[in-house]
DNA sequence: CAGATTTGTAATACAGCTGAAACAGAATTG
DNA sequence: CAATTCTGTTTCAGCTGTATTACAAATCTG
């Protein structure tokens, strides 16, 4: 998941910090200073930084205006005190939020969230062979090109590219495509959209590569 | 400079808000409730939203939530308490930000012009083949050409132009349209809002071209 | 309040998806 | 190698999902 990044002095508050936003899935790293959290945020620039107003080595109002200079990654600022100049201060040199301390945690990973999700667009696209399947668009391509596939065809491979390399039974798939109603089907109907499908994707349909038949057992999809 | 509405029963609280941001040079509108308070919006849309979480006709997530549905103009909520709960469920659905009263005044206008500045960095026209529409005017053309929709035809079309090339669901339309009362539609409704958009918007509605359907799936948009 | 517009529902039409039947072929079994 | 089981292939009737039209109720506007 998301890389956050805490610039804070207070070694305990860090750690606190760290363990809580690690249990909620985040990975995370820590600098005691503005001098270590700008080598670690050139290094590796994180997704997300909490960055404490007062530190040992000077202020984070000139680190977020570092950050700034070359990057649009949210900045949170923490602070000891809900102090208006502060907080305003921060909103100038360019803080996407702000927190005070005591954190309550659900507030802080909700406001991480919240810039969070300004930010994330990122799609994921499934490959196979000469296939593509986009998800946010139930786009399927075929080296390059279009596809066009019914929905129950466009589930069936969404399932298996999903699992590429994983044996799927046909019961598997069976549930996966027919439960949603409840209802149970025939036994060939299976076959049927196997053969549909490997019609549409396949170069070769009699001898399929992308998805393999396992006499037996199921189906199996390449992997990558 | 910016316009400003601020949904809040507490007539005190509206008027000193109002007068503090005027005299900052933004232009304010009030509501009272959330019903004026979204009548409002829809009529003219602002740059931002203050929200207040308790109103007298319903709670400001529900408005936040039908606004969201159709813009990404910011909200900021405003609430009696620093009440964690209340926080964390402003941002859930979909809040830029969250200020307790009393207010800073300063404070205040530091948020509302960090939320600005964040959406300003973009004069956003979303454009779809022929199709241009402007959210901040709430202004849609064809071939330079203005076109005059109804509103539910507007924020349908605003859904499918903010994701471009994204597969719709049915369902996701529904509840971006339709759940702001909670209420729930005939299964038809939607074919036939479908219908009056196409009508409007392209040039072959027999043949649709900027909304594509996509049979058991949901409906996508072109890109670009 | 009258007229216009918008909104939701019902009725109908229809393309093409869906599921099953029937048959063919291939792999496995004894 | 015959019998059996599993999978592939073709075909087609019926149905589902969407489009379309028409209309009543609700809402807006002057």
């Amino acid at each position: 998941m998301a890389d956050i990044l805490i610039i804070e002095d207070d070694t305990v508050i860090a750690g606190s910090l760290s363990n809580y936003l690690k249990s909620e899935g985040y990975s995370v790293r820590t600098a005691p200073g503005q001098r270590e959290g700008l080598r670690l945020f050139r290094e590796t620039p994180p997704d997300c930084v909490l960055l404490d107003v007062s530190l040992a080595d000077g202020n984070g109002f000139s680190v977020c205006t570092a950050i700034r200079s070359s990057s649009e990654i949210p900045v949170i600022f923490l602070t000891a005190s809900a102090d208006e100049a502060c907080t305003v201060a921060g909103f100038e040199v360019g803080a996407d939020d702000y927190i005070s301390k005591p954190f309550r945690p659900r507030e802080l990973a909700a406001r991480i969230r919240n810039v969070l999700r300004r930010r994330s667009s990122a799609p994921k696209i499934l490959r196979c062979q000469n296939i593509t399947l986009d998800p946010s668009k139930a786009l399927v391509m075929k080296n390059n090109q279009e596809v066009f596939l019914s929905a129950l065809e466009y589930r069936l491979l969404l399932l298996f590219l999903s699992n590429p390399g994983q044996l799927i039974s046909r019961d598997r798939i069976a549930d996966e495509l027919w439960t949603i109603s409840g209802e149970f089907i025939g036994d060939n109907t299976l076959n049927v959209y196997m053969k549909r499908l490997r019609d549409k994707i396949e170069d070769d349909p009699q001898n399929p590569v992308i998805i393999k038949t396992i006499r037996g057992l199921g189906y199996k999809a390449a992997e990558s």
